[in-house]
DNA sequence: GGCATAGCTTTTTTT
DNA sequence: AAGCTATGCC
């Protein structure tokens, strides 16, 4: 019996169907990494194919990863020098090799967000941009569609002749890449540009390539941009062996550039090529299938196919309506215990997602308070934390001190005294000199304005100085530490001595060990190699699987993720679909939103429960919201309504379940205006009096606000510490 | 010239 | 709720 009798024949036709060029569809939960990763193993093992011919791209490390497992127990040997990487990843290292035809040092840094908004905000103040018209976020998001594009800053300004706030757009994205290049830095979408380039501009480079990646699998094609699509292309166009997976009802990156037109007309693109469907879902219960394909049904822009399952129905979906979004946290966290202590899974068989990382909040407290363990993925991204980002600016200065956006974030960092004025004067030279931020450091002295200064300057550079000697000797982690040890950056910390510097000294803790398994694990551990990886995580890479715990996360963060219980939270018109996408006016925007949600409830492999609140604080303001109108779109006989309000808290006599059901889904019956709060005309204490609370226990009301719809009263419990809170839901008693 | 603080604004999703 | 900017103070 060989591997590939367990597939079913449309999984079996994929795997066999080794020349030319391919498109699978595979719908969720259809086996499409079983697939590739036979398909690897078929062409190795069958085919004679070299491993090293190979290509295998996947959306993220943690995805590279398992499939090189994977196919590493599949083959014999050889599995390793498969390529299986990123996009990005990919193209750094092509890059590292090749840039200095481009003009750059291989040494290059890559530039994150938050790199990418300081520069362009000293862009904008050069430029004399009045940030308040054009934000800095704003200008970098019409840059970063251009280069998803492929339109570099030259073509763009020829684009805008005539426009005047377009033109200045193109000065700043000219602006932008002048800087990028002074500091010898890519952004994240130039990696992937830069790569095409080096290939359009090099027909040797790119012939080496192609010899070299005779067989090409992209996973997760239908998020892939027009840049990355035209990437393969130039790679896959001398051999025609490129297979694309992916699912156009998955598409979720529209955002980010992602183009849908490469999975819809890839068969215009390769008229060649074989189409390949995989319509069986082994995942999802009979009920959880039947309510994604409900929901997607409503999409006008998709390929035709329908998924199905022979598994058996499975347990009802639930949807409990609440109140307040700190009652929907506390139903799930409560629901999940049960679920565990009856033994009916584990923590870690368990994942809540939401549309939004701010909706993590509420739930983690929830979930601290319960004592449950869980594990939030993306929010402030770990390499993204200020602690995290001063010590690597340290080690990328002693990398790469061409990278003035690093220096600069250092100077006064531990406070050394050293204020803008005095950096403008040494910006300023450097300008003049045409030399980097860190040269005009060295030569400071010959900068007459600075005056006695110089003397506050000196001895940050003779630190770089000493590191850079000592880097020749010391791992990445003795550097690490050594940085740590002369900035005084943790003893600094440790005088805090609060709850949040305690939580960086954690982080930093956790970047060391991260450096001294780099020190162990890498080849041929370099400074710069490990920056580079560092550079490219994404925080879903992190997702350890050997660890019981719930996992909390975005819908986005869990594609490709799936869980036998599934919590999707936040379910209200508005959250999710999230308002930019109701006000739009293109409709595609919605159907965007509805394939996220076809991706969330396609997550659940036994039990999905979906929950939203009636009303919910979002930054710093209560909302209210009626139920999401994907909720409508799921066949009443699927779902299970709950009882909107905990028995507890609500002492009305209990409302049949037809009733409940009516309310939940009569999303006509949550307009706004008909959610009122009767306000009383006079609440029967005062600030100063003491109150109870049927589950905060006593306390002492602090202060009244008197609200339109209702009172804000802040009460300081005894035991549970103040609380903010309505008077007609708080329903306090006077002791 | 540098530092602390009080108001003011917020695109939701990320390699 | 939180981060950033402008302002005033040392």
């Amino acid at each position: 019996m060989s591997i590939y009798d367990s597939m079913n024949e449309r999984q079996r036709e994929a795997v066999f169907h080794t020349e030319g060029p391919l498109l699978i569809l595979a719908g969720a939960g259809s086996g499409k990494t079983r697939v590739l990763t036979h398909r690897i193993a078929y062409l190795i093992e069958e085919k004679g194919v070299n491993p090293w011919n190979i290509l295998a791209i996947t959306f993220t490390n943690k995805a590279a990863g398992e499939m090189r497992e994977r196919v590493d127990r599949l083959v014999a040997f050889g599995a390793e020098s498969v390529w299986v990487s990123t996009f990005h990843s990919a193209c750094v290292r092509i890059l590292r090799r090749h840039i200095d035809r481009l003009g750059y040092d291989s040494k290059f840094t890559i530039y994150d967000s938050d790199d990418q908004k300081t520069l362009m905000k000293d862009i904008c103040k050069r430029l004399q941009i009045d940030t308040k018209q054009w934000k800095e976020k704003t200008l970098l998001g019409i840059i970063s569609s251009a280069k998803n594009e492929l339109i570099g800053a030259q073509e763009y300004e020829m684009n805008t002749m005539g426009d005047f706030s377009k033109r200045k757009i193109a000065e700043a994205y000219k602006e932008y890449q002048r800087q990028l290049r002074t500091n010898n830095a890519l952004d994240f979408d130039d990696l992937i540009m830069k790569t095409v380039e080096l290939f359009k501009l090099n027909p040797d480079v790119l012939e080496a390539y192609q010899e070299r990646f005779k067989y090409i699998m992209v996973d997760e094609y239908q998020d892939t941009n027009t840049a990355q699509f035209k990437l393969i292309s130039l790679l896959a166009s001398k051999y025609q062996n490129l297979c694309v997976v992916g699912d156009d009802d998955q598409s979720i990156y529209k955002f980010r550039g992602a183009n849908i037109r490469n999975i819809l007309n890839f068969e215009d693109v390769f008229p060649s090529a074989r189409v390949v469907k995989l319509e069986q879902n082994y995942r999802s219960t009979k009920t959880i299938l039947d309510a994604a394909n409900h929901v997607i049904r409503n999409n006008l822009e998709r390929k035709n196919k329908t998924l199905w399952t022979a598994n058996d129905g499975g347990a009802p979906i639930i949807f409990q309506n609440f109140m307040t979004a700190y009652e929907e946290a506390e139903y799930i966290a409560e629901d999940l215990a049960k679920r565990v202590a009856a033994g009916d899974g584990n923590y870690s068989d368990c994942a809540i997602l939401y549309r939004t990382n701010a909706q993590s909040r509420l739930l983690e407290e929830k979930f601290l308070l319960a004592n449950i363990p869980y594990r939030i993925i993306g929010g402030v991204n770990f390499y993204a934390r200020k602690e995290i980002k001063d010590l690597l600016s340290y080690l990328k200065t002693v990398d790469n001190a061409r990278d003035d956006l690093a220096v600069r974030r250092i100077i006064n960092v531990p406070r050394r005294g050293i204020g803008a004025a005095t950096l403008a004067k040494v910006q300023d030279f450097a300008v003049e000199n045409e030399i980097s931020f860190y040269n005009a450091l060295r030569a400071a002295e010959e900068i007459p304005a600075l005056g006695r200064s110089v003397a506050k300057l000196k001895p940050f550079v003779t630190l770089i100085q000493t590191l850079r000697a000592q880097q020749e000797y010391f791992s990445v982690a003795e550097l690490l530490k050594e940085v740590i040890d002369r900035t005084d950056y943790v003893k600094e910390l440790e005088d805090e001595n609060t709850e949040e510097s305690r939580a960086r000294i954690e982080n930093i803790d956790e970047l060391i060990s991260k450096a001294a398994s780099y020190d162990e694990e890498a080849e041929n551990p370099t400074l710069s190699g490990f920056l580079e990886e560092v550079a490219l995580v994404a925080d879903i890479d992190n997702l350890e699987e050997n660890n019981d715990r719930v996992v909390l996360m975005t819908l986005h963060s869990a594609k490709g993720l799936e869980f036998p219980n599934v919590y999707l939270a936040g379910m209200e018109d508005g959250i999710f679909p999230s308002y930019m996408t109701i006000v739009s006016e293109d409709p595609t925007d919605l159907e965007e939103e509805r394939r996220l949600c076809y991706v969330g409830i396609t997550r659940a492999m036994r039990q999905l429960t979906i929950t939203s609140a009636r009303s919910r604080m979002i930054r710093g303001e209560t909302q209210y919201n009626k139920v999401s109108r994907f909720i409508q779109e799921i066949p009443r006989e699927l779902v299970q309504v709950g009882s909107m309000i905990k028995p507890k808290v609500q002492e009305l006599p209990k409302q049949t379940a037809y009733i409940q059901a009516k309310q939940a889904f009569q999303a006509k019956a949550f307009e706004p205006k008909q959610y009122k709060v009767t306000k009383a005309d006079k609440l029967e204490y005062g600030v100063g009096d003491r109150v109870k609370h049927i589950k905060f226990g006593a306390g002492t009301v602090e202060n009244i606000v008197e609200g339109g719809k209702d009172y804000e009263v802040t009460v300081n419990f005894d035991r549970a510490g103040v609380k903010k809170m309505f008077a007609a839901f708080a329903k306090l008693k006077r002791e």
